[in-house]
DNA sequence: TCGTTTTACTAAATCGATTTAGTAAAACGA
DNA sequence: TCGTTTTACTAAATCGATTTAGTAAAACGA
């Protein structure tokens, strides 16, 4: 078994007598009225011939592209960010790009650490899901224009940025009108204790609308720490004990979900008839439960397209045009039994 | 704002009058008994205070070691995969190195199109889950000794190779005679049909079992791609129906359950006293799920810690100790309320 | 016809590191 | 004391591409 050097562009040029040049711009699309016609067939059929694929590297080196997107992800192993990175990761494959995925953990220091890693590794993008208080961060990032960044899932009002998010707001909205509407008085809301934007949103589109219907604005946050911990479940189970008149959970994550379903097994609670339920993000486990719950489902493959195909196009651009690309997606009501209406009789 | 073009060796070295090469030495470390100590502090303040990080590019271009890894998933998505991928990514980072994903989806055909994208692209290993009929070319990538090569989930008879996986017969050996110790008689089997060990395994340990035991095997095995379709469930439908003696379900892998559950929900079939469940890989689904499904829980941490630990220490080495680490982890079994026992007199 | 343009190419520099093959001076050693 | 070894360094080659700055020959044009 001997170890055969893989082939290069001088070996090329010896073997056909024909300057690397030459043979560059043939590789590149740039032979055309440059390049006779004769050598440019040469030239092909050579490389046809001994499957030469030119070195990733040394192009890097040379031309400062790396074809390399960083996706920086709030939990790579959560459902919402692991199906957008699947879907993301075969048109970028089709684009001759490649990702690499990282997990912030909604930390500020790992995005920061990350973030130092990447810049000094010749990386072209960065999608970014930026953790709470990474804005300034964000902001230098973008400023400094050496890679091409897109905003997911959040976004800020200070500056201008590339991003991709939901309509937060407006699917808040909805659901809180839609559970009123559906009889339940008694909204209460489960969020995160937070600073970013769909967070925010969130809140705000379930407290207008409980103002709006003169309802009280009866919500717990959560620090994102403590969601998937007992500490949190605590929290859910107080909160729904100092609100008894509660009679609906509107949930503003898929994780708060699954801790207030265990939260309200525990405490015995019926859905709907004690308490309806309604969450951001669906997940099979929420058709599947028992009663299946009510979500508002964010169109993955399409946040995920919107994304791949921005970035591949301000890379396309050399991102001269940045920091206008901005899509704002609707979110999607999907009723299961989890929110449908109570007959009156029906109470704790 | 002015493109400030980054620092080089060279400009250390213009700049303190010492050579690139001695600069070099110092960065990796190699400055020992060679250079004064004078020199090497001189040196290290200096790319201290300017914060110099030399360019990977030509660090990988010149030494032809990228510090990259490439984990080719069967589904990057599934819970399983990216609890994995995740781990690994961390411990990974620590030790200089990114990981890139991709997803088979146990198709032959986008197996070897990712490798081959990677095969021209400096990476240093593969951590890889072959997709069904890939053993030629696990056995050629292999043989061609160029990247350290893991394989993971699965493994061949035929040849040397590293790998990791669930000792899946003992497994389902266990899962099984659990089964039949709790009081149901009649367990069937819903596989995949599929040529992979853990496929394999987990039928084998089955029929094992229910031969010594003088029971009879009833098995269904379904196509990967038809596990999540219609198509899929129809067939679980139809082999119940076939079968009513079926007092016990033994799935074998989590999507395979989750058709499964579809299905008996369907049928209106009550778990465990119409018909009890188990099945392979724990999810956070299968604990809320009314009733909570009993599973054989895969050892996440440790099986992305041997992974990755693995094929680190496979670099280290140059990979001269090649194909010889293997690691067999054992499955847990967690029983919930899906398995437990039914007193006689319930029947259908 | 002869200066200019176009065509079809190439030599050499370059990206930014590591590594090979050295050297001058100091230290050693019998 | 003087040949050898050690110490502390460096110049130049190299990895494999792209790009800059050219050139010789052919074609053109008045």
């Amino acid at each position: 078994m001997k170890k055969k050097r893989k082939i290069s562009i001088k070996d090329i040029s010896k073997e056909l007598g024909i300057s690397t040049t030459t043979i560059s711009f043939i590789i590149n699309n740039k032979a055309k009225n440059r390049i006779s016609k004769e050598v440019i067939e040469k030239v092909e059929d050579y490389i046809e011939k001994v499957g030469y694929k030119p070195n990733t590297t040394a192009q890097t080196l040379r031309t400062g592209k790396s074809k390399t997107i960083v996706f920086m992800a709030e939990d790579i192993s959560d459902p919402f960010f692991s199906a957008i990175a699947k879907e993301m990761e075969e048109i970028a494959f089709e684009n001759g790009y490649k990702i690499i995925y990282c997990s912030t953990e909604n930390k500020k220091e790992r995005a920061l650490e990350l973030l130092d890693l990447f810049k000094d590794r010749q990386v072209d993008a960065f999608i970014i899901t930026p953790p709470e208080g990474f804005k300034d961060e964000m902001e230098k990032l973008i400023r400094e224009n050496k890679q091409a960044v897109m905003v997911f899932d959040r976004y800020y009002d200070d500056f201008e940025h590339n991003y991709v998010v939901l309509d937060n707001l407006a699917s808040s909205t909805r659901a809180t009108r839609y559970l009123l509407d559906n009889g339940f008085q008694n909204v209460g809301f489960v969020g995160l204790k937070s600073d970013i934007s769909p967070t925010l949103e969130r809140l705000q589109g379930y407290q207008q609308v409980m103002a709006e219907n003169g309802q009280k604005d009866r919500s717990v946050l959560i620090p994102f720490d403590e969601v998937k911990t007992l500490t949190g479940r605590k929290k859910i189970y107080d909160f729904i004990k100092r609100n008894p008149q509660i009679d609906s959970l509107l949930f503003a994550t898929n994780s708060l979900a699954i801790s207030g379903l265990k939260t309200l097994k525990e405490m015995s609670l019926k859905i709907p008839e004690d308490v309806s339920v309604l969450t951001f993000d669906d997940r099979d486990l929420f058709e599947l439960y028992s009663p299946p719950i009510s979500v508002i489902s964010q169109p993955v493959s399409q946040l995920a397209n919107e994304l791949i195909k921005g970035t591949l196009n301000l890379l396309e651009s050399d991102f001269k045009e940045s920091s206008k690309f901005r899509k704002v997606l609707k979110g999607q009501l999907i009723e299961r039994i989890s929110s449908s209406r109570v007959s009156e009789n029906n109470s704790i």
